[in-house]
RNA sequence: GGCCCGUUGGUCAAGAGGUUAAGACACGGCCCUUUCACGGCUGUAACGCGGGUUCGAUUCCCGCACGGGUCACCA
């Protein structure tokens, strides 16, 4: 054994699988040509970040439509920033936007697939079997510089303007020797493994990133820390590690791991590994109002930088889904327009079609793309998806609606299904406002009477048509008759006939329909009037219509 | 500061060495119309700046400016 083997057997002695263990045990998947394996692979900090499930479901497009495997692997390997049940937050973000997996943590312990464990805090012995091959080949070292040293070199690089880090002359224990390491970890001194870099500054490397295109960048030279002195491995070395292993093919992640793209790369190389394909997104920015510029969604800054923000206002998953298409891939939105029954899954999804710039998340457009979806649902669907958002987030409404099932679909089914349907509802949290004035428990009562009729015309209007109103008429004949009753009451029979001649009448036909529909809604905006009074039913019509008198009486 | 990435209307964006520089959202107008919505038509509005290369550059090259990222025993 030489001196580079001794040293590898004093820092693992409990190690005694090798690397060749892992290699058969982890095969090449047998997938068909072309077919790409990526992975959503987030830290379970309990907070599912709009960027992160973008980042999840351009993932998920690249396997699918590759006929490849998308899995979640869940990065745990920093403690401190663990929080309680994080991994089932993130499984049960994933599932609430349909995004599914097909393999890894399927719930806070359980996973499923053959190349687990999918949590790196359970992979502990393999990054450490890897570690302890490069330290044989003397490729890896012990390194028991304390954080008051570190600190202070990095004091000194900075003042003399020197690229800040461990290399070269201040890599002090790059060629420590068995006897000394020795002497050290008897001694109780902790201490990190780093790998010895075998860069040379003048060297460049490049790399064809799939989305940003050929990237070039000075070669590593750092001696980077490949396991913390807990003996726990750092994102860089897990990464290229559990990728490999897991046999990744396509590694899509934030832009922002760009900059350490040569510390994988030279990881890759080191372990003997072939390096995967890159694809680095662009983060989502948002308008910042303070400098009128965009900056990057922020975690604690922005609500909406949160999943948890459109599930609590009520966007159905698919349109934030259809939302996140059309800025990940801008021929989206044309294909849909173009094929708008078509599922989702059969647009063909592209990496190399991704904006490289940040696009900033716009919630007046998600509004729009939502609003198209809700409207081509049945009045069974937003029943049933309003309840179930109901239940979570509006008591209230969740007891109207359910109180009485029918009647709530009733309403819903107001214009709904015509060849020109309405875009009233965004979110679910609009439609108490939408619905209001069918249920006594969420409407204001409040009569917001047009000011051009006097009170007395109004109530002369009201009294009127509720001699007349007969709720069998069907719908070609309802309105004809108001237009009669209002040419008997003096007013014009069209708008357009008003406007000619304004002097001879009270007003038009638009007054009085409009009168007839504050006594019943409230409002002077309502959806079609004649649906409102069927669904209603003649008793409650009679009711506020009475309401609406003594309201104009007093 | 070093290294990297980016920059087409307010927003998302297509685009090619020669185009009237698409489309969608938002905004304005008109039409349809009993209100609203829907729909139709229509309008305002863009290639960051400076140098090259070229007959011609928004497109290619070089600078600059601006924005972003990164430089941990965090991911």
């Amino acid at each position: 054994m030489n001196d580079k083997q001794s040293m590898a057997e004093l820092l693992f002695p409990h190690i005694t699988k090798t690397p060749d263990d892992f290699e058969t045990q982890y095969p090449e998947r047998d997938l068909p040509d072309g077919a790409k394996v990526t992975r959503f692979a987030p830290s379970p900090t309990g907070f599912l970040h709009m960027g992160s499930l973008f980042a999840a479901l351009v993932g998920k497009r690249t396997a699918s439509d590759s006929e490849g495997v998308f899995y979640l692997r869940i990065e745990d390997t920093d403690k401190k920033r663990e929080v309680e049940n994080g991994v089932a937050s993130l499984v049960d973000g994933l599932n609430s936007f349909g995004i599914e997996i097909d393999e890894g943590m399927i719930s806070e312990t359980e996973s499923k697939g053959l190349y687990g464990p999918y949590i790196q805090s359970a992979r502990t012995a393999i990054y450490q079997t890897y570690v302890k091959a490069l330290v044989a080949k003397g490729l890896a070292y012990p390194c028991f510089m304390t954080e008051e040293e570190i600190s202070g070199i990095r004091a000194v690089q900075e003042s003399e303007k020197k690229l800040p880090g461990i290399y070269g002359e201040y890599a002090k224990y790059r060629n420590i020797s068995y006897d000394e390491a020795k002497a050290r970890i008897e001694n109780g001194e902790e201490y990190v493994v780093r790998l010895a870099s075998p860069g040379k500054e003048e060297n460049r490397i490049s790399f064809e990133d799939s989305i940003k295109g050929r990237i070039e960048m000075p070669e590593n030279i750092l001696d980077v820390v490949l396991l913390k002195k807990d003996g726990t491995p750092t994102y860089h070395f897990a990464h290229a590690v559990d990728d490999h292993l897991m046999r990744t093919t396509d590694v899509i992640r934030g832009d922002e791991w760009i900059s350490s793209a040569p510390i994988h790369l030279q990881l890759f190389e080191v372990l003997g590994f072939k390096a995967p394909r890159y694809a680095h997104i662009a983060p989502l920015q948002k308008e910042d109002a303070e400098t009128g510029g965009k900056r990057k969604l922020s975690k604690r800054k922005d609500p909406e930088a949160a999943v948890e923000y459109y599930k609590k206002a009520g966007y159905p998953a698919e349109a934030v889904i259809e939302y996140l298409l059309t800025i990940a891939n801008s021929n989206y939105e044309e294909w849909r327009l173009a094929n708008p029954e078509a599922e989702q899954s059969e647009f063909k999804f592209s990496l190399s079609k991704m904006s490289k710039a940040g696009a900033l998340f716009d919630l007046a457009k998600l509004n729009d793309v939502s609003k198209n979806y809700i409207c081509t649902l049945s009045a069974e669907e937003v029943f049933d998806l309003t309840a179930e958002w109901a239940k979570e987030y509006n008591e209230r409404l969740y007891k109207c609606l359910t109180d009485d099932e029918e009647y709530a679909k009733a309403v819903f089914a107001i214009e709904r299904g015509n060849e020109k349907p309405r875009k009233d509802i965004g979110k679910w949290e609009d439609v108490e406002a939408y619905v209001s004035y069918f249920y006594d428990e969420l409407w204001d009562k409040k009569l917001d009477f047009a000011d051009n009729i006097s009170k007395d015309d109004m109530i002369e209007i009201i009294e009127t048509y509720k001699q007349r109103y007969d709720e069998n008429d069907p719908a070609e004949e309802w309105f004809p008759k108001v237009r009669e009753m209002a040419v008997e009451l003096g007013y014009a029979k069209a708008p357009k006939v008003y406007k000619k001649n304004p002097e001879e009448y009270k007003g038009h036909v638009g007054d009085v329909a409009g009168t007839i529909r504050v006594a019943v809604t409230g409002r002077r905006n309502t959806p079609d009037l004649y649906e409102i009074l069927q669904t209603l039913g003649v008793d409650e019509v009679m009711r506020r219509f009475d309401n609406a008198i003594a309201y104009l009486t007093r």
